[in-house]
RNA sequence: GGGCCGUUAGCUCAGUUUGGUAGAGCAGUUCCCUUUUAAGGAAUUGGUCCGGCGUUCGAGUCGCCGACGGCCCA
């Protein structure tokens, strides 16, 4: 409310602009068609000599916002700005005649125009169009943010991304980065015969994966619905069906906590490859890291808080028992016996111990103990069994499974395993989970019946792999929170008094 | 969930220590200006100081409660 008050005079002179144009004629039309792009221009013409520029007469029409002025008496330069980046016009009342230029004078800040001339140079070489004909396309009602700083206010940036994106040039080039991220995994991919595919986002019983879901409601068939808080038994059985490479970049819903790592809705590669297991898939994590970085990055350095990783050096792999051991200074044996892990625990707040299995305590005192502190790319393995119902178990230790997870920076990248294709250990261990919540874990899995039924038509020994893309992109462009590679983090609406 | 910090003009920020009815730059408006480039020069408009309650003769400033955001911790 505050906003509309203090904003009315400025909105108001805007306002009556547009209604003059209102009255002259149709002030929203879409019919400039432009044929060139900012970097484009600059990148064919920058470094061509301004006589021989001259000579050559390139007519250009253009088309962006207006981000900056410098008005003249008879002459004028502005700044205009398209997705690719930012190049000078120049309109000068002795070519478009003096009333035409009177008209240009008011545009404002944050127009967007379109216009046609002859591409020039000025005095201090500056790639420049010299327009014959311009044309005001939509007319900018609020004022843009200020134009050195841009727009600075983080929550403002996360609310208003779009200002974001139009002032902030390194906003901008997170999300290409994002964009081009995305696009080589799919590359990545399809190159190796994998086959993408889409599986439903909204799941009868919520599976996949430990954590609370999201819950609708569906009106024809009166029936609660669950957001997905992955796709992997819909992808699994998407291997029994034969499609033995397949994988799937989609969103996920996890009803838990917002913080700098965690965004309600985020966004998943996961992938599965019929006759591979988990040591197959961490040759194949490392190649993908690399290929990527060097793909979108052209180089295999990342950089994240003034630290450098490079991805194409061999990651240290650990057991997860072997990493407490190096972080935590324990023994071993302190481990595996009950009272040393709970003690252990203990120390470092794990809640509800005594509900714990032994497993649940050995991961929590590793996610609170050593996550963090796994700075240079790490693939723990070993994972207790009872944390992991959908992975198969070791042949050498029932207790452990074949599974692994990717840290880089103290943040995990990647979850994978080899699956557990026998559909009686499967029913087993989904008993186990619903005994879990029926003990109080909300986060425990419930029984999927269609799924081992699945399983008993025959999963091809496989084992798949989750990569969270948000922190990959975290990663690739050197930021240190989840919202500054969403495009609309979710935020607490504004309150209404 | 806990601690700390922030919220002042459309935007970026001073002003809070030491209470005395708010200031700059940019944007806007008017004027000058035909190669500017964060264009320049002159003048000028614009404020529910996040919201509420309290202390006080007097609150942007002090206290309490709340909203939203950020950082750190669990």
């Amino acid at each position: 409310m505050t906003e509309e008050i203090s904003q009315n005079e400025l909105l108001a002179l805007r306002r009556a602009k547009l209604d003059d144009l209102r009255s002259k004629g149709n002030a929203f039309p879409n019919d400039f068609k432009r044929d060139a792009l900012a970097e484009d221009l600059h990148t064919s013409y920058d470094s061509l000599e301004k006589e021989k520029l001259d000579k050559e007469a390139v007519q250009v029409s253009i088309a962006g916002r207006v981000m900056l002025q410098r008005i003249m008496g008879k002459a004028s330069f502005i700044t205009i700005q398209d997705l690719t980046g930012q190049i000078q016009a120049y309109i000068k009342s002795d070519n478009v005649g003096v009333d035409t230029y009177k008209e240009f004078k008011k545009w404002d800040i944050g127009d967007v125009v379109g216009l046609r001339g002859k591409l020039f140079k000025t005095k201090t070489n500056e790639l420049t169009v010299e327009a014959d004909s311009f044309f005001l396309l939509t007319k900018s009602l609020r004022p843009l943010p200020e134009k050195h700083a841009g727009l600075v206010d983080t929550e403002q940036r996360y609310r208003k991304r779009y200002l974001d994106l139009l002032t902030n040039k390194e906003s901008l080039e997170v999300f290409k980065t994002r964009s081009k991220l995305i696009s080589e995994i799919r590359n990545i991919f399809i190159e190796d015969g994998y086959l993408e595919v889409e599986t439903p986002m909204m799941h009868p019983i919520p599976g996949g994966a430990t954590a609370r879901p999201f819950i609708t409601h569906h009106n024809a068939h009166d029936m609660d619905l669950y957001l997905r808080v992955a796709p992997e038994l819909y992808l699994k059985r998407l291997v029994i069906g034969g499609l033995e490479k397949v994988f799937e970049i989609n969103r996920n819903f996890r009803n838990e906590g917002i913080d700098t790592k965690h965004n309600p809705e985020f966004t998943m590669l996961e992938y599965y490859t019929a006759y591979a297991d988990y040591e197959d898939q961490m040759d194949f994590m490392q190649t993908l890291l690399k290929t990527l970085a060097e793909r979108v990055l052209g180089s295999p350095v990342v950089e994240q808080n003034k630290k450098k990783y490079d991805l194409s050096r061999s990651f240290e792999r650990l057991t997860l028992l072997d990493s407490i051991v190096k972080y935590l200074g324990v023994k071993k044996d302190q481990l595996e016996e009950r009272k040393e892990l709970e003690e252990i625990a203990k120390k470092l707040g794990v809640e509800n111990i005594k509900e714990a299995s032994d497993g649940k305590l050995q991961l929590e005192i590793f996610e609170k103990g050593v996550e963090s502190q796994l700075d240079e790319p790490t693939f723990i393995e070993g994972y207790p069994k009872d944390v992991s119902p959908l992975s198969r178990s070791q042949d050498e230790n029932a207790s452990y499974v074949d599974r692994f997870e990717l840290f880089i920076g103290g943040r995990e990248i990647a979850n994978g395993f080899s699956e557990l294709n026998d559909p009686d250990e499967q029913a087993e261990r989904f008993k186990q989970q619903v005994e879990q919540r029926a003990s109080g874990d909300q986060e425990a899995m419930e029984y999927d019946e269609e799924y081992v039924e699945a399983l008993e038509y025959g999963l091809p020994p496989c084992a798949g792999v989750g990569v969270g893309i948000d922190r990959l992109v975290m990663l690739f462009t050197g930021t240190s929170s989840i919202r500054d590679v969403l495009l609309f983090p979710q935020l607490k609406p504004i309150g209404k008094d």
